[in-house]
DNA sequence: ATAATAAATGTAAAAAACACATTTATTATA
DNA sequence: TATAATAAATGTGTTTTTTACATTTATTAT
């Protein structure tokens, strides 16, 4: 613990708050600290900004250290500051929130970096501010929820109606009518049927769907909204 | 210009988009510089941040020093942070915007200090990533008036029901219509009539109201939602 | 053939948003 | 003291959006 100490200057520090969805229930993607300091305890994804990267560039970084992922949508969420938020440091992160498509490569990669999966309804305690984060993490993104279209960030390329109705009703916290979420969804034009359907639920199986980028930026630029 | 530079460690600044509304048109406060750096050019209102003070107390210190302010709504926009927007220092700064009601006192305040009021739609050149600052705020108070009353931090405590509607004219930039404007705000109820009459914009004279922040709270509880 | 499963679909009622023109209170002045 | 001028205040019908709600459909397994 000898170097854990240095409060005379400014350090810099991005944590991320990487939220992922198994089909069923909102994650979070939380570490199990191997070295000090905090060996033990379980912390957010971070690292120290570099004193020749930006902020962004950091979270960036992280990101595609911590998943092998590069593009993710990420978010800046706000700064953490006090004073003596860090007791070794005196560090200012931050936060960012990052939603990312998990898939079994991902998830073997985080096991294999000591990460784990927690549901957003059952968070551990976290180190320092990291719980904190957290919550403001979970609220920011259920109100950017209602007018971008973020959801599509934590599905897979290819989704199903019900699916994506699930996801909302993960981040809303509530139930959702299933005739009019579909009626809503549709209106805005920007998913594409496909041919094909995702059997794995049902019998009957689903329709997959596709994003479309392209009409979502022209209704974006149009005057936007995206409440649903 | 001997001390200006270190980059070999972080610096940490808050920047301060200030606004204000003159019963016309929103404004921005913009700071002349008498020293260097950047002497003789525009800014925002600004500071490092010290090590013993968090980013968010920097901010109500700069609205003090600059307004004789306390209790100013202020809220963190977002950090800039690439390697080269100073070329002095290496450092990130923490953009806030705040909204302020702008008097007599603090008019003459904000002048003694160097600092002016421009147009929103008229803002001068301004230094390092000023301009890009306050187009963001600018953005987001747009986007924030939709889902909080952000409206009545900007106004005298008592106001009319047509000088709220000029603002919000001003922030969303379009003409609203005067029936439904109004019809929609009572429908709110958190704004409070007076017996009173403000006579300075017409001779039949408009009542004045005033905010009634525990309804608003009760409102926002409940499921809240602002739309104008 | 039947049971089981989740997906897909339509409609009527209620609420909210929108478009739009006239009257009212007051002061200044003819 | 009548009139002109000014901005404030008000109401209604139409359109759009939101909400609530129950049945049929495609498919597989038994």
């Amino acid at each position: 613990m000898d170097l854990y100490s240095d409060k005379d200057k400014f350090y810099v520090a991005v944590d991320c708050i990487i939220f992922g969805f198994d089909n069923e229930k909102l994650k979070l993607l939380v570490f199990n600290r191997k070295i000090d300091p905090f060996k033990g305890s379980l912390s957010l994804i971070g690292s120290f900004v570099k004193i020749g990267e930006s902020v962004s560039d950091a979270s960036i970084r992280i990101l595609k250290e911590f998943t092998g992922l590069e593009n993710v949508y990420t978010k800046e969420l706000r700064t953490y500051s006090s004073v003596d938020r860090d007791p070794g440091y005196r560090c200012i992160s931050v936060a960012h929130y990052a939603l990312i498509r998990v898939n079994e490569t991902i998830k073997k990669l985080v096991e294999e970096k000591g990460a784990k999966w927690y549901d957003i309804d059952n968070i551990p305690e976290l180190i320092l501010d990291h719980n904190e984060m957290t919550n403001a993490a979970l609220k920011r993104i259920e109100e950017i929820a209602r007018y971008k279209p973020i959801g599509f960030e934590l599905l897979p390329k290819k989704f199903t109606i019900p699916k994506l109705q699930t996801l909302y009703e993960a981040i809303y916290r509530r139930k959702l009518d299933p005739r009019n979420f579909r009626k809503k969804i549709l209106s805005f034009n920007i998913i594409i049927k496909l041919e094909e359907k995702d059997r794995t639920s049902s019998k009957k199986g689903a329709f997959l769907y596709k994003f479309d980028n392209t009409k979502y930026k022209k209704l974006q630029e149009s005057g936007y909204d995206f409440e649903i």
